[in-house]
DNA sequence: AAGTGGTCTAGACCACTAC
DNA sequence: TAGTGGTCTAGACCACTTA
């Protein structure tokens, strides 16, 4: 993986771009970048788009291609994840110990909207997990989850204690890459307030998501409840398309 | 901008997942469709890529290309954005009159976190523009921009009380397709509370963004704070990186 | 007019999956 | 073994910016 062309050519630049090699903040144009890199133009210009889609640099047809300022000047505001694939990995721990409770941990059929977000059939069943994760203590999120028991048959109480993600790559060598995540903000319930720790006036914040297998299998649905001091999603939006 | 090829494949297939025509859920191979549209196979690689990244199919080497199931069977959740721009053509208004009230305008000078955003230098002017934004008369969030004098100089009352973006369009022909925005939730504050009818119970969800020109220039800094009930934010997360 | 990024071609070879 | 998507090449021509 690591040994594509591309791949290279965009780790060194980006580092480039890290230690200041532009100063005038513009790129080489894209045939220098060509002899310099020994490889032809259209492996240089796929590492380009996909920074231009990660919104590190600009391209202008006709001037050039230049360096955002924000994400060479101010890595504080320009650290994004974009996704919550793999909870426990992607939000900061800060040096914080993370911690699991399970909550609930039983199997049900799956209704009519598991049904759908999942593509199963009636009579189709999942497994419905509930846990508190923790830092150092803190709880921070209410995860209600469900995963269709024929797409992870070997779930056990020691495996959800865990991650679910590493779990599934362990065992099967699957990854999962992929989700359809939605957000919102609700005032807290009781029993919000009571898990986590808020106060009545205190909300939450609310992440759904469905996560895919790297073959398109639709492999959970996610209810993340969060302390609102823990909700902060980081994106950068780009409305070209040009993929 | 319509008569691209590659666009062309793209808005096809797109309709094509829609019309039901490829009831095996799988897309004939690269090949074919490389001799179908009578193009080469980058350019069909082209628009399968895009669509990968949007979420609607998922490839697989080895094995071919699959619609993702919930892109078909279920608009009503894979209906997303991904997006705030041009909030008010991008908030969902269900036939709802959108309006804006202009609560405050002004220019000062920028303070050293816009600097930073902006890319201003100590001195540099900014407008500071206060609007509360309704459906109906429903009002549903205010909106706290800065945009720097000098990217945008016209700026006059009656503009602001419109679409800035298309008043900027309109003016200079750039656009804004590209920001970095980040979401969260707060407890309301009695200002909150009384200009979007909140109780104090009820929080409001944050969006804040910094938008760019299609050149790189940061153009402005938006703080948004919505009734609770109208933050809604869907993106399809892909963490492959293969723009 | 020169320079730069965008689109597209025709083809080679590789990696993975299914049978 | 055959089929499929992934990577990469070498080059042509176009569109836009700058001078």
């Amino acid at each position: 993986m690591a040994d594509l062309v591309y791949r290279k050519i965009l780790a060194d630049l980006k580092q480039r771009i890290q230690n200041d090699e532009f100063p005038t903040q513009k790129l080489p144009d894209e045939r220098s970048l060509m002899v310099e890199y020994d490889v032809s133009r259209s492996t240089v210009k796929r590492a380009l788009n996909i920074m231009a889609n990660q919104g590190i640099i600009f391209k202008k047809r006709g001037s050039g291609t230049f360096i955002n300022p924000l994400y060479q000047k101010n890595q504080t505001i320009f650290q994004y994840e974009g996704s919550n694939l793999g909870v426990t990995d992607s939000f900061k721990s800060d040096g914080k110990i993370p911690s699991i409770k399970l909550l609930e941990f039983r199997v049900i059929p799956a209704n009519e909207e598991l049904q759908t977000e999942l593509f199963l059939n009636p009579g189709d069943f999942v497994y419905e997990i509930k846990r508190l994760r923790s830092f150092d203590d803190q709880p921070f999120m209410i995860e209600l989850g469900y995963i269709p028991i024929k797409v992870a048959p070997g779930l056990s109480v020691e495996t959800v204690e865990g991650s679910i993600f590493n779990f599934l790559e362990g065992s099967t060598g699957k990854t999962v890459t992929k989700s359809f995540m939605t957000i919102a903000a609700a005032p807290s319930t009781p029993e919000d307030q009571e898990l986590l720790n808020l106060k009545p006036v205190e909300p939450v914040g609310i992440m759904e998501g469905i996560f895919f297998l790297d073959d398109g299998t639709p492999f959970e649905v996610s209810n993340m409840r969060l302390h609102y001091k823990y909700l902060n999603y980081n994106t950068f939006v780009n409305l070209d398309e040009n993929g």
